[in-house]
DNA sequence: GTCTATATTCTGATAGAC
DNA sequence: GTCTATCAGAATATAGAC
């Protein structure tokens, strides 16, 4: 109890160090962030870091467990919850991660690269609602196509797409901003504008 | 004369040490790549990488340099030469984005990682040829909005639209073939398939 | 729990023999 | 050109005082 209560209001130095550590490593990965640069950042002793988390992959692992679990969550409740049809959801998605992303936008990056990372096996996590709600989800796409209200395409081509429009452009944002000559400002506001024109694509797309 | 004949069969140290790096840094970055993982890819010593390369950084930005100018070539070579609408220059892009990318799958993330990496100004080389057949391109695309024959977006949208599409599935695919169950040789047959899909898409969610 | 000082390992690079 | 041996510095991790 007493020690649920400390968890939730911890400004302590373990939280300071996990704090400066999720945001050095989602910007920069593992090899790039040295522990003297995460034990300054977080205005702590270098040697507190290994005090409270032994090591640093131990610490790179747990900030990658709580970024997926972040990244995921979206996904989770509105393919779960949602009583809508599929473009529905699919703007549900695209408010969800936007949103995430416009606080975040090396999440993304971060999420790719560790998809690409062999060396934590991301997939393992077996995810009953997760995986309950893609059948749910996949179920509504495969009816959409018997309906003949959607093209038989293969569900890597719907996820894909789904995926690409949402998040491309900040994976590309450094080139967009610097190419296209476009502010932080007008950058947030076409992704807000992304939020309702993507499920309007997707289904343009998919007719 | 000599010299460049030399250079074109060269199966040499210098052309062995090159490869591994570029498999290695293609595949995992500059800080997580070792030099004497290097050195043992290559199977040679580990001095001799130092001798003809002097420095990790300089193998590195050899490989970095190539890397991009491949990715680029694509891009200039379609948009500039090719007589044909702003659909069907689409579609080249697909073809050839989709064909380099199915080679290598992993030089899409490393270009990603390149562009969020600001110790390497991948922007500053102005190359000409690419700048213009841009500004071609942009034209054409102010022009089909113009015409009334495309929905009046922010370039950011295309561009984001265009390279989402061709690139996520592989900056996405070792998700996609765990997740979806899909075969090495699936994958494969579906990112054919999008060489065409891809523009009709675009110019049905454009519309 | 927190700090200083130090041990230990890793890593890029070089010297020098062949 | 290629190798072995080694250096110098960086980076992670720990010992031990407070």
């Amino acid at each position: 109890m007493a020690k649920q209560l400390k968890k939730i209001i911890d400004t302590s130095t373990e939280a300071k160090i996990k704090e400066a550590a999720k945001k050095l490593f989602t910007q920069k990965g593992f090899n790039a962030v040295k522990t003297r640069e995460i034990a300054t950042e977080a205005g702590i002793n270098l040697a507190l870091l290994n005090y409270y988390f032994r090591s640093k992959q131990k610490l790179f692992d747990i900030i990658m467990a709580e970024n997926l679990i972040s990244f995921r969550k979206g996904m989770s409740d509105v393919l779960n919850n949602e009583k809508g049809d599929i473009y529905k959801k699919i703007e549900k998605l695209a408010i969800y991660y936007i949103d995430t992303l416009k606080e975040n936008p090396n999440l993304a990056l971060f999420v790719i690269n560790a998809i690409h990372d062999n060396q934590h096996d991301i997939f393992n996590s077996t995810e009953d609602s997760l995986h309950q709600s893609r059948k749910h989800f996949a179920k509504q796409f495969l009816k959409e196509i018997q309906d003949g209200k959607m093209a038989p395409i293969h569900p890597v081509h719907l996820m894909s797409n789904i995926i690409g429009l949402i998040v491309m452009p900040f994976l590309a944002k450094p080139m967009m901003l610097k190419r296209l000559h476009v502010s932080e400002k007008e950058f947030t506001q076409i992704m807000d504008e992304r939020k309702k024109l993507i499920p309007i694509w997707i289904k343009a797309m998919l007719k």
